[in-house]
DNA sequence: TCGAATT
């Protein structure tokens, strides 16, 4: 009998090619029909009747037969569709599946909803009618206090309009705030409403402001290690020793704040080229010794170094050895300055 | 020219 659902299924899915079920449009030539088949949402006002959910935060490596296949256990998927990068093609990490019966829709969200997946925890819910008013009315806030959580922050932003999803992020390690939130609101309008009225703003009971921006479109996958074609093997090791005079004080990373690991001397690295990556400031300091921790910093946008980084040594020695090799290094046409991290703007 | 958070 198991047998038998998957084989129906995999049916269901097999039919089902990548672009799903547009053909319901009849010009074809939308440039937009994403989230669109729930055209036939009749029952739009009656919640029994309703068979197209939404799911999110799916793993990044499910593919549509997938999606299909885990919610046609449930029963009849009549369209599975798996939101993809228009033009990198990688998951979103959300889709929809239309149901053949409404009742089997709700029980999908009765024993879906919440299921684990890899190490996302996949929501199941119903989706809204496709409308031009939902779209982009998600919102980004940082500098929250990190005292304030999901509940103090709906109370916060409820009175600008219905709070589709909100969520504050929290720190894997300690759990605790990360001050950012986000806040989807059932319209654009409301979340203009709330930036127009919260962004720069000091909630009461609190001291610092906030700030509340539209979030941005769900970027691609960022490299993690980088490729290695960097050039390989153009900076020598450890040459020699240096006795410690410098006029100021390093800044030895003592732990919270940053990522697991990076505890030890923060390296200042100025003047890299636009495409530099990780793996560059990894091979570049790595010779000298371990290496905690290396950020390139970024422009969000464009996600090109904006000319800056960071790099954290574990060991004092290997740290002030590397800044005494590296800095004044030609990469390209640009002459790089390497020195101890100070803190400026903070002292 | 000395970090900022993107479910």
């Amino acid at each position: 009998m198991a047998h038998r659902q998957r084989q129906r299924y995999l049916k269901v899915c097999e039919v089902q090619p990548t672009h799903g079920d547009e053909d319901s449009n009849e010009d074809g030539s939308e440039k937009h029909h994403r989230n669109d088949f729930d055209e036939h949402q009749m029952m739009e006002d009656d919640p029994n009747g309703r068979t197209n959910l939404i799911v999110n935060y799916l793993p990044q490596c499910m593919s549509q037969e997938e999606l299909c296949s885990l919610f046609s256990s449930v029963g009849e998927v009549q369209t599975a569709k798996l939101i993809r990068d228009k033009v990198a093609g990688n998951s979103l990490g959300y889709g929809f599946v239309n149901f053949v019966n409404p009742n089997d829709a709700e029980r999908a969200i009765n024993t879906l909803n919440g299921l684990r997946l890899q190490s996302k925890t996949i929501k199941v819910s119903y989706a809204r009618p496709s409308s031009d008013q939902i779209k982009d009315a998600n919102l980004y806030i940082s500098g929250l206090p990190r005292t304030m959580g999901q509940q103090d922050l709906e109370d916060l932003f409820s009175r600008f309009g219905r709070i589709i999803t909100s969520r504050v992020l929290v720190d894997q390690a300690s759990g605790h705030s990360r001050g950012v939130a986000f806040i989807r609101f059932d319209k654009r309008s409301e979340a203009e409403d709330a930036i127009e009225s919260l962004n720069g703003q000091t909630p009461p009971g609190t001291s610092e402001p906030i700030t509340v921006k539209f979030a941005a479109a769900p970027n691609q996958t960022k490299n993690q290690m980088g490729s290695q074609s960097y050039q390989s093997r153009r900076f020598g090791g450890p040459v020699h020793h240096q006795s410690q005079r410098f006029r100021y004080s390093p800044i030895n990373v003592g732990h919270g704040g940053g990522a697991e690991g990076s505890n030890g001397w923060c390296i200042f690295i100025y003047n890299l080229t636009q495409d530099t990556d990780e793996s560059m400031l990894w091979q570049m300091f790595g010779p000298f010794g371990a290496v905690a921790n290396v950020k390139v910093i970024r422009d969000f946008k464009t996600n090109k170094c904006k000319g800056f980084g960071f790099v954290t040594m574990s060991n004092y020695e290997d740290a002030a050895v590397a800044i005494h090799n590296l800095n004044g290094y030609r990469m390209g046409d640009k002459v790089l300055q390497v020195s101890f991290k100070t803190n400026k703007g903070y002292n």
